[in-house]
DNA sequence: GTCGGATTTCGACGTTTGTCAAAGCCTCGA
DNA sequence: TCGAGGCTTTGACAAACGTCGAAATCCGAC
């Protein structure tokens, strides 16, 4: 398994983090990470396929809001919520608290 | 001229907020008129032409952040930051909050 | 090693986006 | 009424995006 790549959040932008965050679906994911804590890929109640919901799995990852650590055969995706606190604070928070 | 459409924030999805936000002129025009209050279009300091600011200013209304108040052949904008405020909780303060 | 399940990558496709220059519209003042 | 200044709209374009199915990869179990 290739490493995967985190970002070390210091180096986000804020637009970056925002656009991440600007996706029906990814809303989705990022409430139901927050929500559940660690959540595997296939338990993501989310209206897309699999390939699809990969891809977006992606583009959070790498506005550094996702931590994923492989378990076997699945991954497990966590919400980087302290780290983009430090950096954005109040930001992600704030975005979480809003019912969907 | 033609009447200018504000829409009723409580029409306005979470998405929609953040996609106007997440784009670097509209974080700067956000911005900069949250420093100086009523700000007229020519006197953004933004990196592009006039044409495709009034794009960024439109997408920024039609999301619900500005108010355009035409004063004679002027265009006086504002931030609806009370509006987004009731709607939103703490995303638009904690944005203005983070260091450019 | 091979099978099967979980996830990602690869093409492909249509849509949306950011950008500009040019043309248009509005308002004010002469 | 005419002209000029301020802003928007239009038209065009390339780039980025969201989506899918199919193929590829990875891992544990048999």
């Amino acid at each position: 398994m290739r490493a995967l790549h985190h970002p070390d959040v210091s180096t986000i932008s804020l637009p970056t983090m925002l656009n991440a965050l600007a996706d029906e679906v990814r809303l989705m994911v990022v409430r139901q990470l927050a929500e559940a804590g660690g959540v595997v890929c296939g338990q993501f109640d989310v209206p897309v396929s699999m390939s699809t919901l990969s891809h977006h799995l992606k583009v959070l990852r790498e506005a550094g809001l996702l931590r994923v650590t492989p378990e076997g055969s699945f991954r497990r995706h966590e919400l980087r919520l302290p780290e983009m606190e430090t950096r954005f604070p109040g930001v992600l928070s704030s975005i979480l608290k809003t019912t969907p």
